[in-house]
RNA sequence: GUGCUCGUAGCCCAGUGGAUAAGGCGUCAGCCUCCGAAGCUGAAGAUCGCUGGUUCGAUUCCAGUCGGGCACACCA
C-alpha cells in the first residue's frame, strides 16, 4: 500500500516536471508514513517539504502542484474488484504534508491476502537469502542459566525468527566457553567438594563456585567413580572433574533452553578452536597483516588504530593466550563459514568489548557493517515489588529453570520481549504468574483463544465454515475460513459488509503487520512485534465488546468471521515470531 | 577520571527528523438475561532532565551539563 502511494507521488512529480510546473526532476528520498492522527489521513508524505530546496519553491506550492497532477489521473488508481474507490481524498495540511485518505475498498484485499498466505503473511524477502548468524546466550558451562541469560535467549531467538521470516538464511548458535581458567576453577570446585564428601578436611576457597549444584555433581561423581578419583594425582583428578562437570552442566543448559522454547542450530566449542589450531592461525594471520607487535614479552593487537582506546594483549608473557585471542579466532571462523552478517547478543556489562571486537573484524578484512552487537540490559528480579536477593558469589540465585517452572515459558518470554533491550527490565514473579490484566501475555493470547471460541461456536450453529469446509477432518482446517472466502470472493463482494469503524480500523492494523515485521528486522528490535500485538489485541477486544460476530444475517456473519479469523492468524504469526504459543483454549 | 548507555504523567514504558507525545499500572465513574469479564467504555494526570546548536520542522541528530546503570586486566 505504501508503495502504491509512493508511485502515485513519483508519477505526479514526473508529470509536473514534464508540464513545466516543477523546475527540477530531482526526487529526494521521501517518506510515506501512516500519521498518528486519523484526521491526517491513512498515509502522508513529506515530499513537498523535502523538495522545497531543490525546487526552490515553498512546500505548500509544491504540494498543490502534486495534488492537482494526482487528481487529474485519479481514475487510474480507483479500480478494483470491490468497485470502491481506493483514493478517496487528498489534502494538503500543516507545513506541506500531502495526506491521502483511502476508501474502505482499499482495505478488503488484505483480508483475502491474509487468508491466502496464512502463516506466511508478514514474510518478506528483504534479506535476499543472505546468511546471518545470531549468536546468543553463550553462558559458561560453570553453572545454571539465570534470568539474565533468559532475556538474552528470548531476544536472540526472536531476532533470529524475525530475520528468518524476513528472508535471511539464519543460523542460531551457542558458543561454549569450555576452555580456560573458569573451567579449571569448576573442576577444582567439584574436586574439593568430592574431597569433603570423602571426609577430608579441606578449605573451600571464595574464588570457587559456591552453588549447591557443585555438591550435587560431586555426589554423583562420588557414587560412580569416587574412590578411583581420590587416588589419582590431584591435577589429573581435577581435570576429570572439570570435564565431567562442564559436560553435565551443559546438558542441563541445553535442557533448560529447550524448555524455554529455544533450539540452537549449532553448539560451538571454544576448545575446538585451540584443538584445530585456529587460534594460532588467527594470530599468525594478524602478524602477516602487521597488526600484532611484541612488547614486554607479550603479543599485542593494535586495536587502537581501529578505534579502540588502547591496544590489547592476545598472548601473555607467560605464553598463554587471552580470551580475546580465541574470540578473534572465533569471529574470523564465523565469516570463514560463509556468513555475510554476524550478530552477537551480549549482556550490557560486556559493552566495553565492542570496540576491540570491531577491530578484530576489520583487521580480518571484513566490514564493520557485517557485524552487530545487541546489548541486552540487565533484569531486576522482583517478587511482589520487592527485589529478590541474588549473589553469584554465594551461589544464591534464581535460575531460569525455576522461573520457567513458576511462571511458564510464554509469560516469561513475552515479558522479556515487552521492552526494548536498551532499557533495564523489572521482572516481577508475582505479576508474571498472575492471570490478570497486569500480565500482557494473557491479553494477547486471550484474543486468539476468544476467536477460536467464536469460530467454534459458529461452527456448532452450522454457520458455515463447516459446510464449505469439505471433507477435512482436522479441526484447524474445518474452522479455517479460507473455504468461505474462496466460495464468496468470486460472487458478491460480501466483505463490503464490513463497514463499522472498528472493523476498518482492525483491517488497517492487520494490513500493517508486514511493515512492522520489516521494521523490526531492520532495527533488530523484537519488541516492535510486542507493541504491535498489544495494539492489535486492544483493537480486537474493543471491536468484540461493541459488535457481535455471529448475527442473524448470514453474509455479514461470514464477513465478520473472515475478519476475526484474519486477526487470529496475524496474532498467531506475531506470537510465533516471539516464541510464544497461541492457544485455542486457555 | 575515561568510555558506553538510559532520563518521557505518582509508577512502568512506546515513539530511530514531522502535524494535537501512544499505551499500561495506580486513582475515580460505568458495562455481563447477550459469541470467553484473562474483556470493554469514560474521566483526571507530561514545561519529553537542563542549556545551546543543526533545519522549513527536534522527544528523536550534534555539543555541553546534571542524574541513574554499566564497563574500564598480560581475568574469563
Amino acid at each position: 500500500m505504501k508503495n502504491l502511494i509512493k508511485n502515485i507521488v513519483l508519477n505526479a512529480a514526473q508529470i509536473a516536471f514534464q508540464k513545466g510546473l516543477l523546475p527540477s526532476d530531482i526526487i529526494p528520498d521521501m517518506e510515506i508514513e501512516a500519521p498518528r492522527h486519523e484526521n491526517h489521513g491513512d498515509f502522508s508524505t513529506n515530499f513537498a517539504m523535502i523538495s522545497a530546496s531543490v525546487q526552490k519553491m515553498p512546500p505548500r506550492k509544491i504540494a498543490e502542484i502534486i495534488c492537482s497532477c494526482i487528481k487529474d489521473n485519479i481514475n487510474e488508481y480507483n479500480t478494483n474488484q470491490h468497485k470502491l474507490d481506493i483514493i478517496e481524498k487528498i489534502e494538503i495540511a500543516g507545513p506541506g504534508f500531502i495526506n491521502f485518505f483511502l476508501g474502505i475498498g482499499a482495505w478488503y484485499p488484505f483480508i483475502q491476502k491474509i487468508h491466502e498466505q496464512g502463516e506466511d503473511f508478514g514474510k518478506s524477502d528483504i534479506g535476499h537469502g543472505k546468511k546471518v548468524q545470531v549468536e546468543f546466550v553463550s553462558a559458561n558451562p560453570t553453572g545454571p542459566l539465570h534470568i539474565g541469560h533468559g532475556r538474552g535467549a528470548a531476544v536472540g531467538d526472536a531476532v533470529g525468527n524475525i530475520l528468518a521470516f524476513s528472508g535471511f538464511d539464519v543460523q542460531k548458535e551457542y558458543y561454549i566457553n569450555d576452555s580456560g581458567r573458569q573451567i579449571r576453577t569448576l573442576g577444582r570446585s567439584v574436586w574439593l567438594r568430592l574431597c569433603q564428601l570423602s571426609g577430608r578436611e579441606v578449605d573451600f576457597p571464595d574464588d570457587c563456585y559456591q552453588g549447591d549444584y557443585i555438591r550435587d555433581i560431586a555426589t554423583d561423581l562420588n557414587k560412580t567413580m569416587g574412590t578411583d578419583l581420590l587416588v589419582k594425582p590431584e591435577i589429573e583428578a581435577i581435570d576429570i572433574c572439570a570435564k565431567y562437570a562442564a559436560d553435565k552442566i551443559l546438558q542441563e543448559i541445553k535442557e533448560d533452553l529447550k524448555n524455554f522454547g529455544v533450539e540452537f542450530d549449532m553448539w560451538f566449542s571454544e576448545q575446538s578452536l585451540y584443538d584445530s589450531g585456529k587460534v594460532q592461525d588467527a594470530i599468525k594471520e594478524f602478524k602477516v597483516r602487521d597488526v600484532i607487535y611484541e612488547k614486554d614479552g607479550a603479543l599485542w593487537f593494535k586495536t587502537e588504530s581501529f578505534g579502540d582506546e588502547k591496544d590489547r594483549v592476545v598472548v601473555r608473557n607467560n605464553g598463554l593466550t587471552t580470551y580475546f585471542a580465541s574470540d578473534i579466532a572465533y569471529h574470523k571462523e564465523k565469516f570463514d563459514r560463509g556468513f555475510d552478517r554476524v550478530i552477537d547478543v551480549w549482556g550490557a556489562d560486556h559493552h566495553g568489548y565492542i570496540n576491540r571486537l570491531n577491530a578484530a573484524i576489520e583487521a580480518s578484512g571484513r566490514k564493520r557493517e557485517q557485524f552487530d552487537v545487541i546489548l541486552v540490559q540487565l533484569v531486576n528480579l522482583l517478587r511482589g515489588g520487592q527485589p529478590v536477593a541474588m549473589s553469584t558469589r554465594s551461589g544464591e540465585f534464581v535460575t531460569l529453570k525455576e522461573i520457567v517452572d513458576e511462571v511458564g515459558k510464554d509469560a516469561a518470554r513475552f515479558i522479556f520481549l515487552s521492552r526494548s533491550y536498551d532499557s533495564g527490565l523489572d521482572f516481577d514473579l508475582e505479576v508474571a504468574k498472575q492471570q490478570t490484566a497486569d500480565n500482557p501475555v494473557y491479553y494477547v493470547q486471550y484474543v486468539h483463544a476468544r476467536i477460536a471460541g467464536i469460530i467454534g461456536k459458529a461452527s456448532e450453529q452450522g454457520i458455515q465454515l463447516a459446510s464449505s469446509a469439505h471433507l477435512s477432518s482436522s479441526e484447524d482446517e474445518r474452522i479455517s475460513s479460507c473455504n468461505v472466502l474462496s466460495q464468496f470472493d468470486t460472487s458478491s463482494s460480501f466483505l463490503n459488509l464490513l463497514v463499522e469503524p472498528e472493523e476498518i480500523k482492525l483491517i488497517k492494523i492487520l494490513a500493517s503487520f508486514p511493515e512492522i515485521v520489516e521494521k523490526s528486522a531492520a532495527a533488530l528490535h523484537p519488541h516492535f512485534i510486542f507493541t504491535y500485538l498489544m495494539s492489535l489485541a486492544s483493537a480486537f477486544h474493543g471491536y468484540y465488546n461493541r459488535h457481535k460476530v455471529i448475527t442473524e444475517h448470514q453474509e455479514l456473519t461470514l464477513a465478520r468471521l473472515c475478519l476475526v479469523s484474519s486477526v487470529k492468524k496475524v496474532i498467531h504469526n506475531g506470537l510465533t515470531l516471539l516464541g510464544v504459543s497461541a492457544p485455542e483454549r486457555m
